[in-house]
Order: structure tokens, then sequence, then C-alpha cells
DNA sequence: CAAGAGATCATCT
DNA sequence: GATGATCTCTTGA
């Protein structure tokens, strides 16, 4: 299966949250006994535009924390929410330029007895349904920060298994908890595949 | 079912 | 010292 390789993550950035819908996240680990591989489909994304964008965390500048925004497209940004949860962000276009992509929801493809361990519960449609719940289900934290996407060896990526969305079938909303971000708050900067179980919130 | 509160800490001021 | 790109549980209709 072909992975998604640096050429697609230097695209624009709403751009790319439109087209990782239906892309497949993996994660490998080789923890424990025995190789792991947990995966699903990309259900929801949110699109976090630039430096001018004030949802943006590196909107306000570079930072210990917001430096990884800042590197060239294709390395993970994973930070820690609430005190509680991550959330998982690839990061999107040229070095210096700050901008992610937040994966809000997948549809568990495979690994699915792990993820309820992770996530200590039995519900299919409670696992990966939100951003906090699926980093729990894959078992990402900031161990993941910085590191690539695309390199051979990594143990986080993104095929293309050549689902296809039609646009049909895309809704485009605005994003979530970003109600501090002055004229940021309602950009239509959220898409998620239309009557799919599996997406956090619909409108 | 909806609404509200509490959990809990890295990050920045 | 305040707050957040969230989630779960409790309460009450």
């Amino acid at each position: 299966m072909p992975r998604l390789n640096q050429k697609f993550f230097h695209q624009e950035t709403t751009k790319i949250a439109r087209e990782l819908l239906g892309k497949v996240l993996v994660r490998k680990s080789a923890s424990g006994r025995g190789d792991k591989k947990l995966s699903g489909v990309i259900v929801e994304t949110e699109a976090y535009t630039g430096p001018h964008d004030l949802a943006c965390h590196a909107s306000k500048g570079k930072t210990p924390r917001t430096q990884t925004m800042f590197e060239s497209g294709g390395v993970w940004y994973v930070y820690m929410i609430y005190g509680m949860y991550h959330c998982l962000n690839i990061v999107t276009e040229g070095e210096e330029y700050p901008a992610a992509v937040l994966i809000r929801a997948i549809e568990p493809l495979e690994g699915i007895e792990e993820m309820k361990k992770n996530r200590k519960t039995e519900k299919l449609n409670n696992l990966t349904n939100g951003p906090g719940k699926l980093c729990d289900a894959l078992g990402i934290s900031k161990k993941q920060n910085c590191t690539s996407a695309i390199s051979k060896d990594s143990e986080l990526y993104i095929e293309d298994r050549g689902i296809k969305i039609s646009p049909k079938n895309i809704k485009k909303a605005k994003r979530i908890g970003v109600d501090y971000a002055g004229i940021w708050k309602d950009k239509p900067l959220r898409f998620y595949i239309k009557d799919n179980d599996f997406v956090s919130k619909k409108d």
C-alpha cells in the first residue's frame, strides 16, 4: 500500500485536510510480545492554516511547544490538552511555515480488540470518535511529537488504500473548541464524512 | 436526552 | 496564575 509522502504534505493545508478523509492511519508498535498493527480510516479532520489563523497554536509565535509546527510538512505534532488527553496532528506545508491538520476521528479497521483494551470500553463507536479518544486507542503520546510520518521505519504513518470519498459526501463545518479565535472561530475548516458513525460531532 | 461540572497539567504570562 | 484544538460522569427533566 502506498504511503503518503512529503509531496502530499507540502500541499495547501485545507486541501490536505479534505484529502485525508478516506486515508488510513496506521500505528505499528513493536512493544511487548510481537508486533501489533492498529489502523483506522480517517473520517474527520480540521485545518490549522498558518500564523495568521488565530486558532492555530503557532499564531502566538515560535515557542518550545509550537516549534514542531514550523518543521517541514510530514512530521507529527502531538500535544497534551486539558492535562489528560493528547491530540494528533500532521504538520503541513514547507519548513518555517507553521500549519497542521488535526486528525479528529477515525473508523477502526485493524486491531480493534487492542483498542478496546487501551480505551477500557467494549463499545465500538466510542473507541476513536474524537481526537483524545483516538490517541488513547492507538497509544499515541508526546513520544511521537516531532517524529516523521514519511520515513521508512516510522511507527505511525498514513496509507492510501484507494478509498475514494466523493466531494458530495464531504461536509464542512466550523472547528470545535476554538471560540477564542476571533473571526477565525467560525471558518469552515473542519471536514468530515457525511453519515459516518465515527465522526465526533455533526451539525 | 441535554446541560453542567470536574478531572488535571503543560504551557505561556 | 490562567487556560485549553477534550472527555466522562452525574443530574434532572
